[in-house]
RNA sequence: CGGGGUGUAGCGUAGCCCGGUUAUCGCGCCACGUUUGGGACGUGGAGGCCGCAGGUUCGAAUCCUGCCACCCCGACCA
């Protein structure tokens, strides 16, 4: 079972290990840097696949899926790209094992692939090699499309749902018969990861562009969503780009306009990962675990008997079976724990542990009383509930204890979010407070850099809804128009 | 790939310097009994190629060599 935890580790590794194999959620799986998530986390992750995949459709976009291997040939198609993941790829060389004579196995040589398979890092070189085959005219405009799949990146070093080998993600993209559309798909999605962001995950973020250093392989422009973990440290939660004509002309990607005229369509792609995972657990979790909004919990409400002896879990048992028809029929997703294989108390941080929102305890005394014990994991605190308005109050309590955890979080980023003038001041909010940093810049990649190497802070992304104000860049004092904001960065 | 560290039961560990009974303890697991409003208690039990391979020795978890894996810190990244 998980041990205390600490709140706002500097650690998270730490904390995910000691965290997630107590609240079931994930855990290394032994293949470096890939982790097995278990039922209930994968749970969670349903619940964020439903919404966005809702949201998606809801927009016009549709699901396929293209192949996991990708011929090694077609990385060399577009420069940058190549660039950005040729470091991190693993590699498909053979197809055959065989028995190497000592009881064990061996990579056939005899096996070896006439061209290498690369698992994909992502997927915008096959599906824009699909993509040409697919579009001629203006009428196949625009393609909308969306993949719920696996990637893996051999990253260098792995982080427990936020930077692992393999990960789960969605990745949307789109071609378009001009510039204007592509762009608007582009802001589009970084809208709808921030409205997910902030209304199912009650995580609030912060829309901006990447700077050109930070900016997705191939990409014009990368739009961005950045919270604030517990520990002041800052975490890109999704990533929206518009990818100009780059793909289109490296894979040859034309149409015909309503003209007539041959053009190169204009392309976005976007995407969001298990790290979301990550992301909640550290957004809302405390020193008894996880802490789950309601409107992503698997279950929001669980019920727990206590009782002595069949005749009381009876009585018990049914007023807890009636409390949970009123709750379905009401849309809650109720559980009622009668295994009795644990005691009520063990059940109580079980699912603390789990952060399931609110707790219902019942037991003989309530029984006779007409009431219930009604615990919320957000406050910790209990009360104890009439038995006839329990459902109303819980419903009501759904939407409370959602907008309280965003509450929190917001407050929190607000007294983590500063705004400095000098480098000096900069310097010294970074060691001694942390968060998220607003300053004047630039614009130069070069005062980036030298940031990123004097302080270890980086330009999480210039803020979409940023006020234009004079000042001068707190490295080089050069003229800027408005402050960007810069954070440590997970 | 550089620097540091760790591998002992499902998990967490003691023992290792200084070699010597049947490898320690806690949690968890199984059985029985008593328990059940915040992680119950008692009694009994199961579970180990001490990371792998080799060496030194009468004798290795312990010493030596090689390998492997994992973790942490850098460079890289969603």
């Amino acid at each position: 079972m998980a041990k205390k935890l600490t709140k706002r580790s500097e650690d998270y590794s730490k904390w995910y290990n000691e965290l997630v194999i107590g609240a079931d959620l994930a855990e290394n799986s032994g293949v470096r840097g890939c982790m097995v998530i278990k039922p209930y986390g994968f749970s969670i992750w349903e619940k964020m696949q439903a919404e966005l995949d809702r949201m998606f459709k809801e927009t016009g976009h549709q699901n396929a899926y293209f192949p996991l291997f990708i011929p090694k040939s077609y990385f060399s198609k577009e420069a940058s790209h190549v660039d950005g993941f040729a470091k991190e790829c693993a590699v498909v060389t053979h197809y055959r094992l065989k028995d190497d004579g000592k009881g064990g196995v061996m990579v056939d040589p005899d096996a070896k692939l006439e061209e290498e398979l690369i698992v994909r890092p992502t997927s915008e070189t096959i599906i824009w090699d699909t993509y040409r085959k697919w579009i001629q005219s203006y009428r196949d405009l625009p393609l909308l499309i969306n993949q719920w799949a696996n990637v893996v990146r051999w990253e260098m070093r792995t982080r427990l749902f936020l930077r692992t080998t393999e990960f789960l993600w969605q990745e949307g993209h789109t071609a378009h018969a001009t510039k204007e559309e592509a762009v608007a798909e582009t802001e589009q999605m970084v809208n709808i990861y921030a409205e997910f962001a902030e209304n199912f995950m009650a995580m609030p973020v912060i829309k901006g562009l990447k700077s050109e250093s930070e900016r997705f392989a191939g990409a014009l422009e990368t739009y961005c969503i950045e919270a604030l973990m517990q520990d002041g440290k800052a975490l890109q939660a999704g990533t929206s780009h518009f990818l100009g004509q780059n793909f289109a002309k490296a894979f040859d990607v034309k149409f015909t306009s309503k003209e007539g005229k041959q053009d190169y369509v204009w392309a976005t792609s976007w995407g969001v990962s298990t790290r979301l995972m990550g992301a909640l657990i550290m957004t809302h979790s405390d020193d008894n675990g996880l802490v789950l909004p309601p409107n992503l919990a698997p279950d929001q409400v669980v019920i727990v008997p206590i009782y002595r002896g069949d005749e009381q879990l009876e009585l018990v048992s049914k007023v807890a079976n009636e409390v949970m028809s009123e709750l379905k029929a009401k849309g809650i997703r109720v559980k009622f724990d009668n295994r009795d294989t644990h005691k009520p108390g063990w059940k109580f941080n079980e699912y603390e542990l789990k952060g399931v929102p609110v707790r219902l305890a019942i037991g003989p005394r309530d029984v006779e009383n007409g009431t219930i014990e009604l615990a919320r994991r957000d406050t910790l605190t209990k009360e104890t509930v009439s038995r006839n308005e329990v459902a109303d109050i819980v419903v009501d309590l759904m939407d409370e204890i959602q907008k309280n955890l965003y509450k929190k979080a917001a407050n929190y980023r607000e007294e983590n979010t500063t705004e400095v003038e000098t480098y000096e001041e900069f310097k010294n909010v970074l060691e001694t407070k942390g968060g998220f940093i607003l300053a004047h810049w630039d614009g130069t990649i070069e005062t980036e850099e030298r940031i990123k190497n004097e302080t270890k802070a980086t330009i999480r992304c210039i803020p979409l809804d940023a006020k234009v104000e004079e000042g001068t860049c707190i490295l080089t004092g050069k003229p800027s128009n408005k402050k960007v904001l810069f954070a440590k960065a997970y």
